[in-house]
DNA sequence: TGCCGTTCGTTATAAGTTGTAACGCCTGCA
DNA sequence: TGCAGGCGTTACAACTTATAACGAACGGCA
């Protein structure tokens, strides 16, 4: 999936071991969620002894960080394909939603709650930055249509994170409401604090994001 | 904060010795996270050997368990005091907002990522039940002025969680919309996901009360 | 005042975890 | 065919949570 099939034998049986592991790493993580990931567990599963991983993992953080990767790259393709047909905000918000309800904990793997001590690597940021420019691209077609708001104003002095994209203030505002009303009805629904409640999370946010383009 | 105090010598230095372990390990979680807390270290900072904190609390789990309830009646009382001098949205949104940010562990102990198997006692969802009747009264002043939604449709057949509360489906639809919007800013920010944006979080915070009010 | 039981804190132990070190095999390259 | 490097192993260290068993201290009660 990340790695190309290499020139030499020991590269390829490497990468395949590497992609091996990574895959019971996936599906560990899918029902126990990443604080459970045993690098043990995952080399019983598969016939070698827990020291083995560390020829092809420096440890856990470093397994959990290509993970992470792999998920933001998923998910850049996932939207990039939803855009393909063109830029389109809804279609972009459902398919980052039917990303996230595929598979909820590698959603939460990015956007759950963080290690403290722990920092992303530049290639998490430069995806994030991809992401983020995608939005900007989805929302600048029908630009909203409403007087300037504070925010507005905010944002046409602090737009270094859209420094590279011609997008008006007011686009980069919808484009963070879009986001953060996003995850917050996502987020909560997979932290299951709908639990209870029997309502249609889908239509919540079906709700929120016409609320958004309707302005 | 949570015992009375007993009668009893015995029962007396019990509460006061859970209490001083609970005062460990909060400090604890605001600098590492809820998945760093350890009890030996509490243990050893408490100039006793690891097993003793067994006879006070039945493991991690239960000291966790009883932090997140010590946290939800911390931003239960929160929200009420805000809600002192009337019902009001937006007082009640800043205070938890407020709440959230002064001590950002604490906020994602109840809100962030949960463990897979976990599930929350009673006592939780009775909390939990609290803050949505408060956040349903104050959302019942100034009750929305807009056409009805197909969210309002459904939610006049699925209010199960909101039985007891005459609020209208419009009111319980900006009850969700407040509810998610705030943590979606909220658990972006904390997160760091804003992180190298370098605009202002409290102004997207209050663009999206604002919209909210607006209709 | 003295006794006696409950509770507390201890050490020892079990079963995990991550991660390092040292050793041998086996592969694949020259 | 030889040999160097990668690979997997066992052994070990330093952690963790959690249980068991023992001794001491404390408090209620006669």
């Amino acid at each position: 999936m990340t790695e190309t099939d290499a020139a030499t034998p020991r590269e390829r049986y490497r990468s395949q071991v590497r992609a091996e592991i990574k895959e019971h790493a996936r599906e560990q993580i899918a029902t126990a969620g990443a604080s459970a990931l045993s690098l043990n567990a995952i080399a019983k599963r598969m016939g070698l002894s827990g020291p083995a991983l560390y020829r092809y993992y420096a440890g856990r953080d470093d397994l959990i960080t290509e993970l992470v990767i792999d998920a933001y790259r998923s998910l850049a393709d996932a939207l990039q394909a939803a855009s393909a047909p063109g830029p389109d905000p809804a279609a972009l918000a459902h398919a980052m939603r039917r990303w996230a309800l595929d598979d909820p904990q590698r959603y939460l793997l990015i956007y759950g709650t963080p290690v403290p001590g722990y920092h992303a690597p530049d290639h998490v940021t430069l995806i994030a930055n991809e992401l983020m420019t995608m939005l900007l691209d989805a929302c600048s077609v029908t630009p909203p249509d409403r007087p300037t708001t504070p925010l507005d104003a905010h944002l046409e002095n602090h737009r270094d994170w859209a420094a590279h994209h011609p997008a008006p203030p007011a686009v980069l505002h919808r484009a963070l409401s879009l986001w953060t009303r996003l995850h917050g009805v996502l987020s909560l629904e997979l932290a299951g604090h709908f639990a209870g409640m029997a309502f249609d999370p889908a239509l919540l946010f079906a709700a929120e994001l016409e609320d958004l383009l309707a302005d």
